[in-house]
DNA sequence: TCTTATTATCAATTATTTTTTGAGAATAAT
DNA sequence: ATTATTCTCAAAAAATAATTGATAATAAGA
């Protein structure tokens, strides 16, 4: 019997659906259903009740079927006890990130990691829509804000405070804005989530805050687009200064109104199970946290930043 | 990754060989070096320390293997618990048995046991000689006396007494003796048990024992074929009353000397472990005790056994 | 009620693994 | 020194699994 067809049919009993499983494990359908019926007929015993649309799980199945996943989740178990013991860290990471922290660095942090463990393969899966642990098969995510889902567990990085920026070119040709309110004279470089278009931005000194509204000039749904407009002089932008770190370094982005307080984000690495959180996540957690925190203070030495950032 | 090479593991783990692990799982040496090998390149870690000669567990694998097969009874008792609610009766039997006893009624029994349960298979090991359930991989033996090793389980089916006799033609040509005494002037039929020859009979009456040696006329290491020479009026042979069950009830077989008692002995099923006993085995036992209580009752009724005999 | 989209299975082909077989290298036992 | 045993290897053969496209069943929507 194969180890991996007894996922196989877990999977399925957790759906219900062999095609849902299918698709969680990356197979075709019709492989996962000969796993099923492999299992099925190594057993002797039909595990799932079918119908041509729906299929659940057959009396037998409700009683095999926990006591083997506790066996499996053993023996997987014991595998890493022994790895752990032994410093050995490979596999599969599947991470989703945000379209320009995952590009621009995410992602090469990743890869630097993986030289150091050359047993571990990676399947980055950049998007900015939110993602979905349920829908999409992954192992963590890096996301701006805490898990909204309290089934998921999450690890924040770091503070990252935003910044409202421009590229010297445009600054040159247009002028800085010395107050809030002038930033609605200026072109906005707008990012838009799930159709609602961020274009209202906020900022505040001490108790008095200001709404501002840049005219409209473009919009997109990738967030490194936006940098890359903005990076081209095409107009000011809001930007985790995590995601325009290294513009801000180069100089090739200026902030603008940094007297002004700007809401700040935190960056959190979010786990869809508490089993899930493997030795691997925990040592990218603090990879990220490490290089997150490097990033940081390279900008407060710059003065680009508040050094109270840092506090945790 | 697959469960059986898995088992061939656990198992070249037991023995500390992979010839003798091989043995006893049926497969050809290369083939369990071959599963060990796939086990450890799934695990990227070697779980055997090996020179040409011998091999011993490596430290992973001393950390890996007891949960491993902790692991693996789990998903099989899983199997077993699911299966056992539903009544599903499956498996190899793998039986030793003697030669007559086992080729005259015992494989019988089992065969009509499988015809009621058409998943079970069959191995039958039939000999006369010691069973070494070290070297042999079996489930159970069906024996005479109670298990020697106290590693081993035992049942006991039924007490089994021994009878003198010899066919109505050899009676009717050489007499039936009236007295002990008289064996030594008979041809016996002896039992050789690995080079023993078993030639001394001991018959008693209350306080009053006898030592007697018949002449010798053949022998053989095989019960089937004393009891056979015995039905052909070759001589007078002492035989287990289960061995000879049907010959006496047909008149074959005539007993000699009843009025004297002759030690008497016990059947035992015996199984290697106490992992061993499986609903089989224990379907198996009552099968048995079944099948020779009624052997035992019919030669009561004929008047060719002490009804004692059923006190067990 | 009649499509349409979805679901699971099937059957044939292709690809991959596993087993067998015979040979070979190393070494404990005699 | 010789023999017998133990394990591994490599090539061929056999068995198994994956893919693909097709099919049958049916829930949901028009």
């Amino acid at each position: 019997m194969q180890l991996e067809d007894l996922q196989v049919v877990l999977k399925v009993a957790e759906f219900r659906s062999i095609t849902a499983a299918a698709r969680h494990l990356d197979m075709q359908m019709a492989t996962a259903s000969a796993a099923v019926k492999r299992v099925e007929s190594a057993l002797g015993v039909e595990l799932f009740v079918r119908t041509t649309r729906h299929l659940r799980l057959s009396s037998a199945g409700e009683r095999y079927l926990p006591q083997c996943e506790a066996a499996l989740s053993m023996l997987d178990q014991a595998k890493q006890t022994m790895r752990n013991d032994l410093d050995i860290i490979s596999g599969e990471i599947r991470i989703a990130v945000s379209s320009d922290l995952g590009r621009n660095l995410a992602i090469p942090w990743v890869n630097e990691f993986m030289e150091q463990h050359p047993d571990v393969t990676l399947r980055a899966h950049i998007s900015d829509s939110n993602i979905d642990f349920y829908r999409d098969a992954l192992d963590m995510a890096l996301r701006y804000g805490p898990p909204s889902d309290s089934n998921l567990y999450g690890f924040k990085i770091c503070n990252v405070p935003r910044i409202i920026g421009a590229s010297p070119e445009y600054i040159q040709q247009y002028g800085a804005p010395s107050h809030p309110k002038e930033l609605a004279n200026h072109k906005g470089l707008f990012y838009q989530l799930q159709g609602i278009l961020n274009d209202t931005w906020l900022l505040s000194e001490g108790e008095q805050s200001y709404k501002v509204k840049p005219k409209a000039s473009y919009a997109a749904n990738d967030g490194d687009l936006v940098r890359r407009w903005c990076v081209a002089g095409k107009g000011v932008a809001i930007k985790s200064c995590l995601d325009v770190a290294h513009d801000l370094l180069d100089g090739r982005i200026v902030p603008l109104l940094s007297e002004y307080d700007i809401p700040q984000g935190e960056l959190w690495l979010v786990c869809p199970s508490r089993q899930s959180i493997t030795p691997i996540v925990r040592l990218l957690r603090d990879l990220f946290r490490e290089k997150t925190r490097a990033l940081l203070m390279a900008l407060v030495e710059k003065g680009l930043l508040d050094k109270r950032v840092l506090d945790d």
